[in-house]
DNA sequence: AATCGTTCCTGATAGC
DNA sequence: TGCTATCAGGAACGAT
């Protein structure tokens, strides 16, 4: 699942010279799917309001791909679960844009397209997403910077700006360390895969209460959070399953995966067996040896 | 105001 | 073999 090394990897594609996506304007969309776009929610309003608009600047916030366009229009893409960008080409053909190329097909991954934009720079963005839970949203810029989900977002852990200080203001919060970390209001981009890896590294029990880890341990898992982001982003993200990168590759950081989807194996630090428990209906995996919960 | 459960989806897998 | 049931999982939403 994009988490925010596979959504940094995403976005770095985007904003790659060769591909150019800067500067190219939005012919038209196709989908077979118009739930994914949730704002407007008319299709033929979306394709209306989205044709002809130049796209000035793609950056990410948390896990949120946002295409800032020309005459103040911000275009939303969340990738949730299973939805990954792929970047291919198109040419015209009887009077209909036909994909040429859709990004790699022969990997199952990639064949869940349920919408085209098609750019007039001859390239194409499409959306390959197994479950669908993808939301695709545009806005008017300073609504969007104005609103209540954006507004709500929790700091950048890779800003500068991420201090211990930041770090412990804003899990001064209950609630279990696993789920607190997974919450895109208190820091944005950590998802299932990273929170183990985290928790693991730092050697803190996925269920500890926020409020009784210690300083030393908080320090810990602030370290480690930004040193596993940073690792996975050179990696270019986790591709235990969905996910692919904008020219439908892997990343590879799910080989330094150490947790996660490790259920029943040895735990390479103390060769303990890896546990796999529920928390708030999400599999958490975990060292029962190395991540105690004490009390 | 904060927190909990439900919902959206479908491929993979298990069970019969 | 072929059917049905179960599950994964981010985040918005409604209910409490």
């Amino acid at each position: 699942m994009p988490e925010l090394p596979e959504v940094e990897t995403i976005v770095r594609g985007l904003n790659n010279r060769a591909l150019n996506i800067l500067g190219a304007r939005f012919l038209g969309v196709w989908t077979d799917f118009k739930k994914l776009i949730k704002k407007p929610n008319n299709f033929e309003k979306f394709k209306k309001d989205l044709k002809g608009k130049k796209i000035e600047k793609v950056w990410r916030r948390g896990k949120n791909i946002i295409f800032d366009l020309k005459g103040g229009i911000s275009l939303l893409v969340h990738q949730k679960l299973t939805g990954h960008l792929l970047c291919g080409k198109w040419k015209k053909a009887k009077g209909q844009w036909r994909s040429i190329e859709r990004g790699p097909l022969d990997d199952p991954m990639n064949r869940f397209l349920h919408l085209i934009f098609y750019l007039d720079n001859g390239k194409q963005l499409a959306l390959s997403d197994l479950r669908k839970f993808a939301k695709i949203e545009l806005w008017e810029t300073d609504e969007f910077k104005e609103s209540r989900e954006f507004k709500s977002l929790g700091p950048e852990p890779l800003e500068k700006y991420f201090t211990f200080e930041k770090f412990k203001k804003v899990l001064s919060k209950k609630g279990k360390i696993k789920q607190v970390l997974m919450d895109q209001n208190v820091i944005v981009g950590i998802g299932n895969i990273y929170a183990d890896e985290i928790l693991f590294e730092a050697k803190i029990h996925p269920e500890k209460d926020v409020l009784k880890i210690l300083e030393k341990d908080l320090k810990k898992i602030y370290l480690t959070t930004k040193n596993i982001l940073k690792k996975a982003i050179k990696a270019r993200g986790t591709s235990t399953s969905d996910f692919r990168d904008l020219e439908g590759k892997k990343g590879l950081f799910g080989k330094s995966l150490r947790v996660y989807r490790k259920t029943g194996q040895k735990c390479p630090r103390c060769s303990a067996t890896i546990r796999r428990i529920k928390i708030g209906g999400r599999s958490a995996h975990f060292c029962p040896a190395c991540q105690i919960l004490g009390d």
